[in-house]
DNA sequence: AATGAATGAGTATTCATTCAT
DNA sequence: AATGAATGAATACTCATTCAT
């Protein structure tokens, strides 16, 4: 097929793909996807070209068709490898989760996603697209936000359980809702150019809203003792 | 150039090449949105084709070109419509806004969005795809956002000039946020088939979450005078 | 698919191929196939470019898949057309074949055949060369070989029911050999160029196998009224 | 030149690239030549692809180019081992020729060739297919039906001689014309699936089409003395 | 002897768009 | 207004063959 078309029916190819079985293979292999990255970020997926993924790996066409079936293919495994980064666990062991308030929790939760989407954004932004019109690349998204839904879920229980959130949430739909919400922000704000915000700021306001939207009773204040109007803390969480 | 690519740089202006000038004209026209749009439904943006198009228009491949200058221009069309549609007025002068009371406004806010968004979710989900490539789509879809968000924005500044709302929340990103949570919730759900909700828990899901992340004041009971714990609200909620 | 991969398994494509609508499509499409048929004489199937074939048809590239699917389609219909000419009734009404001796009737059914073979022998040798991998093509080469073995086998069963062929024979094997012979002994001698023969003699060496393979009766001498010899025919014969 | 197109005009030497030096040598270039013969079978020549025979015979890419030069040329290498097989002469010395009828030496020949055709006519489609393009391969195959025919033409010389065979038969065209029909039949039957044939009616019916062609007086009939018509043959021939 | 990574020329095919009628 | 024939640029993909190890 001299032209891609991006058909959701396009099954798993009958062609297997050669595994490298060297060192040097392993290597090569490794560059394309690299050179892949770098393409779908500079050019999308659907203006991306093969050929360009091959130059900028330094190797001939016919190496990547050694490696992979098609730029779908190739695609795939960039968009797997960023969801995993995207839910992986963090590096620093951190405090335990137990130690830290539901409001601590949510606030490093959104600013863990909100980093890690901000670093990657341009990719993000292609997968973003890709996922509309390729299924594998859509539920390899999906299979991430589950991720943090389930956790959300969770979490959204145990809370109710403690009497500490709304009882009248549904935990699915909210979790859902909560995790569409951060996503959705994400992308319009980190690779759609949509307004700017400080990075700060908004990690801050998306946890006021999770928390708020939970009904968690309000946040004892960090550190002085006093001072009970939320005006006030609005500046201090800015600041941070 | 034999060929479009559908590249992020293709901004043509908006106006028509031909406007029609007879009746038969207009029909001729019309029948070829009408027909575009199915064909979109059907095959998604990047599969459709100008000849299946003017097939089901009844007419030949000229008279497409006769009235539009390429796929990209006709699909914005159908997509201004779709968005226009979806910020449409209501039909129905409806009780004033001001005889609500701020749930209410949520709740029938969130309400006329989803029932708009289900009726036509299947080119939504087309418009949802293109608007990641065609930088005139994603306009009109921010614009239509945007119309949301304005509304909720100064909503969200009236209430907390009143001392409703919780005072922390920087109005323009919040309802940046909450606005997401909608767009993306209805496309993860009504586009993409992620699970299944009941359409009215749907609506009153969001809303509740809407109304606790602006920390508006627990919604007075509907009808009887007492009842006061909020788990009881909830079937009531739902029946709304 | 970049490269043509003559598949057996290649079925009837979705696509269907546009028939000319106006005098000058179908003058088009039928250069076409006259410059794909000279082109196929010229290289040979897989050899053929559609490039050469739209370039001495002197219409574009594009032009061809306006009315063909594909190199496999466009030399199907070639190839049809030559089996329809090698199975056309005669032009000239000529005798009817009540008055012809059964001998007379294998010789001028075999001259016929050669002759048709011979006029279009470089068509007919790509033809013999595809139906070994287009199961198409091959069909449509039974198709005419099938028509002169039923005739064939008609002829045999009524010669046999008159006591004047061999009644051990099978009317269907014997028919399916006999035609087989001629056919291969045309594609060997007409298109392989394997010795050389003077047509003349050609002719009647094989009607003399089909007349003895049946057991007919030996032909009474054309005009001389003696000359029992079969040695003796034979120079008669040759310089029919 | 990366890619050998089919030529007509490739005609390379025989002679292999490289004669195993030792056994384990030898054993890998028969395994490939085992391995080729297998894959041709399966997918036709051009759909065999080097990859595959080298895995069939699990060795390397790099093993199949130790040994030979080229897919041309290892189909060769199967295709003459198949030509040899078809033309050798039998295990068993059997009786001699001498002995044997006329009627008798041509149902054994026939028989002969139709079990060993019979018995690879997998591979016999395949050198079918791919001696219409390759010369090299046409030749092999003229030479193996050179044998036949050879040894028919010799065959009717002497009984023409003898006063046997009909003296108008040119010895030449007719073995030609005899060759092919049995090639031709055995194709037909044994590879391509047309119609079904008792094994035994079918040698029996071509020997007698043979005889019958060469003008053979009668056979006498082999055990009874008596018994004249024709007809009654057939079931003892049958059988035989 | 054997491995398997790397090469890259070669071509069918698509389909938006133009234009003569 | 409408037809539909004609255009042709643009590219993914194959796989025989080479070659460094």
């Amino acid at each position: 097929m001299p032209r891609t078309r991006t058909t959701a029916a396009t099954i798993t190819p009958v062609t297997a793909l050669n595994r490298p079985r060297t060192v040097k293979g392993a290597q090569t292999r490794a560059g394309l996807v690299k050179a892949a990255k770098d393409i779908f970020e500079r050019d999308g997926f659907l203006e991306a070209r093969i050929s360009d993924i091959a130059k900028r790996a330094k190797v001939s066409y016919g190496a990547f068709y050694h490696y992979f079936d098609s730029k779908e293919q190739i695609f795939r495994e960039v968009a797997e490898a960023e969801e995993e980064r995207l839910t992986a666990s963090p590096d620093e062991p951190s405090a335990p989760d137990e130690q830290l308030s539901p409001h601590d929790r949510i606030r490093r939760s959104n600013r863990r996603y909100l980093e890690r989407y901000r670093s990657e954004a341009k990719i993000m932004g292609v997968i973003e697209q890709v996922s509309r019109y390729d299924p594998y690349v859509n539920a390899a998204r999906m299979a991430s936000q589950k991720h943090f839904v389930e956790r959300s879920e969770r979490s959204i229980k145990r809370l109710q359980a403690d009497g500490l959130a709304d009882r009248r949430l549904d935990p699915a739909i909210v979790s859902d809702a909560l995790g569409a919400m951060v996503a959705r922000f994400s992308e319009l704000w980190l690779t759609q150019g949509y307004r700017s915000y400080d990075f700060d700021v908004a990690v801050d306001q998306l946890s006021i809203i999770w928390a708020n939207a939970l009904g968690l009773p309000p946040e004892p204040l960090p550190v002085a003792p006093s001072a009970s109007k939320p005006a006030r803390r609005k500046a201090s969480a800015q600041s941070a």
